[in-house]
DNA sequence: TCGTTAAGTTACTGACGTTAAGTTATTGAC
DNA sequence: GTCAATAACTTAACGTCAGTAACTTAACGA
């Protein structure tokens, strides 16, 4: 708990700039952290160099801060995910791109991944549309790619909406599992080869023959 | 937070008497609680009427008894998902009923299930074999079915190991999204249908033709 | 009956999230 | 230029938490 540095109080109308850096110290925080709680309100406030109350003055209580947070991990997830959309190659071909990405960004950042992944108990502001955060659009693009793979006949006649969200429950598994169990059990050591083989897997169970 | 009772005083050996019902009361506490973090020391003291330092003369911390208490759960997965694997039917068809028994169990017991899937930061005693701990069985078990099942010429020939860690991957991920996420996302709010579409998938790509 | 010790209790510590109330620096209005 | 208003904080405190040190009390064997 090191005291980063005294700041100058902020002038009048500044104030949102300390939200941006209440954000952005939490985020840092995570990341070296196990889990949400191992990242005191005290903590942060020690790095962005103010007392703990003046952290709420911009959030009503650390859920909403952790919360707030989480929203540019999603963001940072988006730019790293994203990509896989603009591979060539067919939609199966990008659904697998997409899996990999998604276990890639899930193991290379476990604990944003974790609190990414946490149900917070906050009221959104309404600015926030819970149907279009950041990670959802993933799922909405998944969702148009398995529909073009169905309509190119590439793709088997399933259900478009739950089969994403099957493949989603699969590559989430796997991130999940591997970062809870990768010591004790041998195949969650290589998530990624896991990944490989799972897509393989459901490459073959929805490709059209 | 209401005191139970008090209790006498326990005779001279019978202390791992206290022990037992420690746990027994952390695991009635943890169904009504959202998390392991809302149930505190104090509240299990209370409840088995006795006050928190007597607590740590039968755990060092409050992770280990949460960790043992873990274990008690899982044996109750145990009972619940074995009967799957006495099913009658083919390797593929016990295989699914088992990944149904696994969702249905999740679902149902959400708070018992998010703590079996913590990894606790506990020094095991001897005593207790990682590798053979309640639930993994289940993971030996169903490989030894894929095994069996490719053996019969049933199933495709891949790796039984991976593959059932993959299988499981699958489960997990429908069970931990629903109970985060099943507010915001339509094929969650039925975990179970999700569940058996996943399994009609995973049977496509494993089926032998 | 009496020392030993298992099975607790009482009293406390430091950390946590959070709140109430006070302080100080900046600002627009006169 | 001064001055009330107020944004941007700080100081001090509350209640709760996990955990510890040190004491007490009851049961048992010798």
């Amino acid at each position: 708990m090191v005291l980063v540095g005294k700041r100058k109080r902020l002038a009048r109308g500044q104030g949102d700039q300390l939200r941006d850096e209440i954000i952005a110290a939490t985020a840092e925080l995570l990341v070296d952290a196990h889990s949400a709680e191992d990242v005191s309100i005290r903590a942060i406030a020690d790095r962005v160099g103010v007392t703990p109350p003046a952290i709420y003055r911009h959030f009503p209580d650390k859920e909403s801060l952790l919360f707030q947070t989480c929203l540019t991990k999603w963001e940072k997830f988006g730019q790293q995910v994203g990509p896989a959309f603009t591979n060539d190659g067919s939609s199966l071909d990008k659904l697998k791109a997409l899996g990999i990405a998604y276990v890639k960004f899930a193991v290379e950042y476990p604990t944003d991944y974790a609190i990414m992944m946490t149900d917070w108990d906050v009221e959104l502001p309404e600015s926030v549309d819970k149907q279009h955060l950041p990670g959802m659009d993933v799922l909405v693009f998944g969702t148009q790619l398995i529909a073009q793979g169905i309509e190119a006949g590439e793709i088997r006649d399933v259900d478009p909406k739950s089969t994403m969200v099957a493949l989603w429950a699969m590559v989430h598994g796997i991130a999940s599992l591997s970062s809870n169990h990768s010591a004790d059990i041998e195949a969650l050591q290589d998530p990624m080869a896991l990944a490989d083989m799972a897509a393989e897997l459901l490459n073959t169970s929805l490709r059209k023959l």
